[in-house]
DNA sequence: GCTGACCTTCACGTGAACGTCAAGGTTGTG
DNA sequence: CACAACCTTGACGTTCACGTGAAGGTCAGC
């Protein structure tokens, strides 16, 4: 292998909104309006004052997107799970520039306690969704009981619910 | 035990809309809301109009608020997930008219379905959750191995999370 | 340096999901 | 039957999450 080019001369090869769009499925409009209400920052604009997004904003989008669209969270909540932006560049930043290794430690220890709360988040919503699905499965069992009761016993009396139900 | 009275005879004991709204934990302004847009329709109406709720209803408006606050659905979605009031209702009415064993057991057949339609789509928003969950948990590992990285150099300074903590 | 495709910032419009009066009818209790 | 407390149906207001122009600046290719 000939020697890698070091990785900080590599261009990050930033994108303009509607390639972002088009990687995200967000619209233009969408990105703008996360941007609006501070659920991210573009990494940098162009002289011109376009919006320039990299692969860390991608990231973030599909975030938001999936919490979104997937979880079902408002943008509010989403706002809650990465409430951080700002304290986020702010790390990023101190964190590149710290040679200190406690330091970084520290950063990356922040970092983590944020990762753990959103995960925290999603297990209690996964856990109320489980909750539903039980609620539904015993609803079938349910209905498949009366199916049995149809089956076993012949009742000539058609009244309301025949079944005395007993503790299974 | 005294013979129990026949269950036909215990009233339904209906219900007012505000104290549906109390135990179902929704506004009246939302219960009539969603009897606009076609979730529900209160079991009757008294001489003076007056909405009236009974057991069933209440069991309906629980679920509508569990999938709209705790799974997130959007209440045309809900609609889908419900779809069938119209159906439910004639199909409720002709089981109780019917004496017909097969008949009725078709009917408890279309209402497994239903309910069968609902834990797919539950079970497929939960699956759509467990990934976000995964790749939550893959951000994490990441910053670990970070943390183990910072670790494993030279460093004589500690701080922050000093334990890698094994996965138990 | 011109053109067309893309971008910018306002700014108003929209559908969903209700909130909030207003004007009047209903119910239960004294 | 009087009266407060509840209910009814409009109908308009509000917040969220964008959609949809309008008016103009920017960028890449010729």
């Amino acid at each position: 292998m000939p020697p890698k080019i070091p990785i900080a001369l590599t261009e990050p090869a930033l994108l303009r909104i509607q390639d972002v769009a088009a990687d995200t499925g967000l619209t233009t409009r969408a990105i703008r309006y996360y941007e609006e209400i501070g659920l991210l920052e573009p990494a940098a604009r162009s002289d011109g004052a376009y919006r320039l997004f990299d692969g860390s904003d991608l990231e973030r989008l599909r975030f938001i997107r999936s919490l979104r669209d997937d979880a079902g969270f408002s943008l509010a909540q989403i706002g809650q799970l990465l409430e951080d932006e700002a304290a986020r560049e702010r790390n990023r930043l101190r964190f590149r520039t710290s040679g200190d290794q406690a330091e970084r430690r520290a950063l990356i220890g922040d970092a983590s306690k944020r990762v753990d709360r959103q995960i925290a988040t999603l297990e209690a919503k996964r856990a109320r969704l489980d909750a539903m699905i039980e609620d539904a499965r015993a609803r079938r069992r349910h209905l498949d009981e009366h199916l049995a009761n149809l089956d076993g016993g012949p009742d000539p009396h058609p009244g309301g619910h025949p079944a005395p139900e007993r503790g299974r």
